[in-house]
DNA sequence: ACAAAAGTGTTGTCTTTACACCCATGG
DNA sequence: CCATGGGTGTAAAGACAACACTTTTGT
């Protein structure tokens, strides 16, 4: 969607296309320099940064639009994603835009009905995604993209923010019932690597035996003969998940504390 | 929603007053005589029953929209209600209906466009109710309601025994975390009625002596001194919630294992 | 040789689990 | 007096939490 024609036909014709009243807000979360990231976008006219967004064709599944999303975004398929909540409480989540609005944001004249203006309840899904493969795509609506480190992301548009803690808080509780890692590591990687993931997504100091210990009497994560050399020092050995044990854990879950 | 003129209006007009392509459906599940129950609803034209389900109003906030649409169906405000999915995958909730499946069903003309057609994708929500203060009003898409043992749930319409699965799955999950019974059980309660209260919820025998000294190590029940003589046998003592402790306990996660 | 990061075990404490008998009451 | 359901404690096993030193390697 990038030559002017196509976006006359989304704003206009959109309706046809898409289900109108609703959105898909992915909170896409990627692991660099030991941080955890989520991926920004800056909308045109608008100073705040927000999510990225997307809506559902009409005859399309739920879950396929929310991937088909993240593709266009991201570039990735065969993401984790995962739905975590619904918004449709703020303010912003309730009353419908007005022309005028739209017109000083992107220039553009639209009718007192057009879809685009109508409140949107917003699904909002989970990705857990490798940070160096992500391709980043912006749009006619989104000039910029840039990943931030989830402790340091500055006030966002509409209800983001609240989106963005309450996709935190999932995750938090859900990494005691299921592995968390497959989707935001690199197929190997080191001890130190993913103990420095687990303190970011809770938030606190994991001791490196005890996590260590339990990771691998979990059966989750195997050691490889491999080492990684990162430099000076003494250079770490490569882990792998265990696919099956994983895949088992994500079904089964687990009760840890970690 | 009784009289002729309310109905077709609605499926006339109904548009104008509700989003359309959404609907919330809960999953609304009491307790009694040792047994987690479901409400089921008879709906009009369908031989198989199915959850309750109602729309949202244009400008209404979701969460009020949930409550109110319980509150239409049990006569129940303040219940613990809470989103745990959103359906919009299984191919009911892909495809349009048919105005020959409406007028089949319902004995009424619609035009192909009628907003009662279109595809809805469900946000499920849970509710606890205290079964004895459940008043169900019936309209006239729905001519009957009847409670079920969640263990014998018949096969249901549409995709709604996956959501009252997912539903039990969310609820037994949480109660890992958070404490439950404060909307299932009467203010004064026993041991045996909670303990069965838990056992039922999750599927599995807990070791009563056990399961007391959790709950009262906790700080979430204390004892009274009243008892309860329901017959024959020793009389139970009564128990009841501490009620901040069971606030704090929702706000801040508990981990423990029953 | 020094600085920086990785690797590795043990112990005490707490939590969880398993388990069975007596008591009270009503019929 | 008997049948039924309610109440109560202890001990063994397992899980968790706390803790520090040695090894490796590049500069």
């Amino acid at each position: 969607m990038n030559t002017e024609a196509d976006v006359n036909d989304f704003i206009q014709n959109g309706y046809q296309e898409y289900l109108t009243h609703l959105s898909i807000d992915p909170v896409i979360l990627g692991y660099h320099q030991q941080q955890l990231k989520i991926l920004l976008l800056k909308w045109k006219g608008y100073k705040d940064w927000g999510l990225p967004g997307g809506f559902i064709k009409q005859r399309e599944p739920l879950s396929k639009a929310a991937h088909r999303i993240l593709k266009e975004k991201t570039s990735l398929s065969n993401l984790f994603l995962q739905q975590f909540y619904v918004f449709g409480d703020s303010p912003y989540r309730v009353q419908e835009r007005s022309p005028q609005e739209f017109r000083d944001k992107f220039n553009l004249q639209v009718e007192d009905d057009n879809w685009l203006l109508k409140r949107t309840i917003a699904i909002g899904y989970f990705a857990l995604v490798d940070y160096s493969k992500v391709r980043v795509q912006t749009d006619f609506f989104t000039e910029d993209y840039q990943w931030w480190d989830v402790a340091a992301v500055p006030k966002l548009l509409f209800d983001h923010n609240e989106a963005i803690d309450k996709a935190l808080l999932t995750l938090r509780l859900q990494i005691y019932h299921q592995p968390i890692g497959y989707n935001l590591l690199p197929e190997k990687f080191t001890l130190p690597e993913i103990h420095s993931l687990y303190e970011s997504i809770l938030g606190k100091e994991l001791d490196q035996r005890n996590f260590a210990k339990k990771l691998i009497a979990l059966g989750l994560i195997q050691k490889l003969e491999e080492r990684r050399s990162i430099g000076a020092h003494r250079s770490p050995y490569l882990y792998q998940f265990v696919k099956e044990k994983y895949e088992q854990a994500l079904q089964e879950g687990i009760v840890h504390t970690y």
